[in-house]
DNA sequence: AAAACCATAACGGCGCGTGAATGTGG
DNA sequence: TCCACATTCACGCGCCGTTATGGTTT
């Protein structure tokens, strides 16, 4: 079981970086020492490696987390792919080298097609869809597929106004108790309006989205931009109702 | 003459991009429109790439600005220095390429030091370190470096709090108006403040500050926490004074 | 008892992306 | 009269670096 230090010292990540991945979720250790200690063991160090794969070629965090919790995720196609992608930007560096050997040598015909990194990014993005792809396999996000495929983008924002009528509900009712009647009930019209839709909310389901809701910092300050300490309550609230 | 569009296309630089480096004083067009509109003309394009070529070698933007406007920044040597970095970085990606495969073959053995980018790290500074040797050659830099280089950590702390004082005194007098003694006389107190302890500040000195007050973001927005439109109100001050 | 480590919390900065509101040119 | 282009704010985000403050381990 290793520290923060001893596997920044290891990987050259930031102490400081370990905590972010840690608070988003990314990159949490297996173990916590009872003085609150960070303790990694040699597997999360695996795992720390492919996220460095990920970091290497440019994936936004968010995006890492999910291509990785991503149930479907098969490590042998992700390394491939990096493959690809890692070659792509080797080929460009040694197009660039070659682009300065020519303006020292008095070219100066300006190129700047060498700088180009789009290929890359198309390449990025269609490695990304895949990995929502396989996700598609899972059945929460099958029915997902269906009932959303015909959203227009309008239909996304009042269906995400209707989101924030509910937190805002929630918001309201804070101060009654996460056992109280009021909230249970908020909790069942939650997991029912997201049944209706996005995707079926099972109790199991539901009880994902609780953790997600404290443990995900961009979940947490989204809904707590409602009211303060909104994310845990319902969080708690949820907890309580799936029992 | 090209507007920002046009390069943009060119370039695959965002025309956001594009404006941000003309606030912040590190890439302006050569002209602009009567309508105000930026006008980028061939020269422009070649300092351009010039940027990207550092870009591309992660130097932070004002890094940039600094080495491009050394009066001894050497184009070729500079090409050279790209050379080596961007080859170092490729080299890199080779390993990491390597990496990929062994992973590939099976070979669990974790290895981090394929990440490792502190080699080119260190390059880039003695890169950056160069250049500030190079433009150590300005009689301005001289003498800063003289006057400078017993300062302590404590010294520097209190010079920066005698210059907020006279910042906050130029606040205290922004009602009086540019051409006022009170103003004028604080501007001469800038000027030998500046001559005393850090570089030897000339008329010609005082006038390019006034510009950089103005014209590069990050001393505005410095100067303007005093009070709103500080910046300019001293900028303005110091034209009227040196003539 | 000091050093070297750990934690959380809060602020900030870089390099823009992303509107919004408004004007200009073909 | 469009339409695509231009301008200037202003807000925000991703990814941490950087203190500050205080507890823990050796």
């Amino acid at each position: 079981m290793k520290t923060v230090k001893q596997v920044s010292d290891l990987t050259g990540i930031s102490v400081r970086a370990l905590h972010h991945y840690d608070k988003i979720g990314l990159f949490k250790p297996s173990a916590y020492s009872d003085s609150g200690y960070r303790l990694y063991s040699d597997e999360d160090l695996k795992i720390l490696q492919q996220i460095l794969f990920f970091k290497e070629l440019d994936f936004p965090l968010g995006e890492i987390e999910a291509i990785m919790n991503n149930p479907n995720f098969d490590r042998e196609k992700a390394l491939l792919s990096h493959k690809k992608l890692l070659t792509l930007k080797r080929n460009r560096l040694n197009k660039l080298i070659k682009l300065v050997d020519k303006t020292l040598k008095g070219d100066d015909t300006m190129s700047f097609s060498e700088f180009d990194i789009s290929e890359i990014e198309k390449l990025q993005k269609q490695y990304a869809d895949e990995a929502k792809e396989m996700y598609g396999n899972t059945d929460e996000y099958k029915t997902f597929q269906e009932k959303t495929k015909n959203y227009s983008k309008n239909d996304w924002a009042t269906l995400y106004q209707k989101i924030e009528v509910i937190f805002d509900k929630f918001a309201n009712v804070m101060d009654k108790g996460i056992d109280s009647k009021e909230v249970q009930d908020l909790v069942k019209e939650w997991k029912n309006f997201i049944s209706e839709n996005l995707y079926k909310c099972s109790n199991e389901t539901l009880l994902g989205l609780s953790k997600v809701y404290i443990d995900d910092e961009r979940f947490t300050k989204n809904i707590d931009k409602h009211k303060k300490g909104l994310a845990e309550f319902i969080s708690e609230s949820i907890k309580i109702y799936c029992k």
